[in-house]
DNA sequence: ACGAAGATCGACT
DNA sequence: GTCGATCTTCGTA
């Protein structure tokens, strides 16, 4: 898995750095919850709150090593069953996984789309990938991803 | 009501 | 490497 964390109201690169409205409304609710938005018009990105109500952190899931299922998001994705592209960036995921704005703050601890705890390798860190609007807060090395993992959406700057 | 910008992707050179 | 698609969101008026 590789993720990035935003981390508002501070961080400026974080969506509820501009307050509550709206679209991040369930960035400020409990943790656990799914914060879904559409990006560029075209992208979904699905992201995990992580914090207490009113601290409105979270996590962007920017890329996952596909292990079951490939046919389905192979199918979703109009690609092979062996493309190594299924769920290398936020939006692919997203149509992978085929979770929409129909997601958007759902509970993620009970229901058909939640978190395992799983195995992992030694994890590597870099800035942010496409953020350099956020001022210093790009430079924190805030994206998190398994050293020599083949299924990482871009290699960091 | 208007307009700019955006936590991207895929096609193309 | 560059570039256009596409549309919601939010600041401004």
């Amino acid at each position: 898995m590789e993720c990035e964390a935003y981390r508002g109201p501070l961080d400026l690169a974080a969506h509820s750095s501009r307050g509550l409205t709206p679209r991040t409304r369930a960035m400020f609710g409990p943790a656990g919850h799914a914060y879904v938005y559409l990006l560029y018009g075209i992208s979904w990105a699905f992201n995990i709150v992580v914090a207490r109500e009113g601290e409105p952190h979270a996590v962007l899931v920017r890329a996952l090593e596909p292990t079951e299922n490939l046919e389905l998001m192979a199918q979703r994705r109009s690609k092979a069953p062996t493309s190594r592209d299924l769920t290398n960036g936020p939006g692919k995921l997203c149509q992978a996984l085929a979770i929409t704005g129909a997601d958007y703050g759902r509970d993620l601890c009970d229901g058909d789309l939640h978190l395992l705890e799983g195995d992992r390798g030694s994890v590597a860190r870099s800035p942010r990938i496409n953020v350099d609007y956020a001022g210093v807060w790009a430079a924190r090395p805030w994206r998190f991803y398994e050293k020599g993992n083949r299924y990482v959406s871009v290699s960091p700057r």
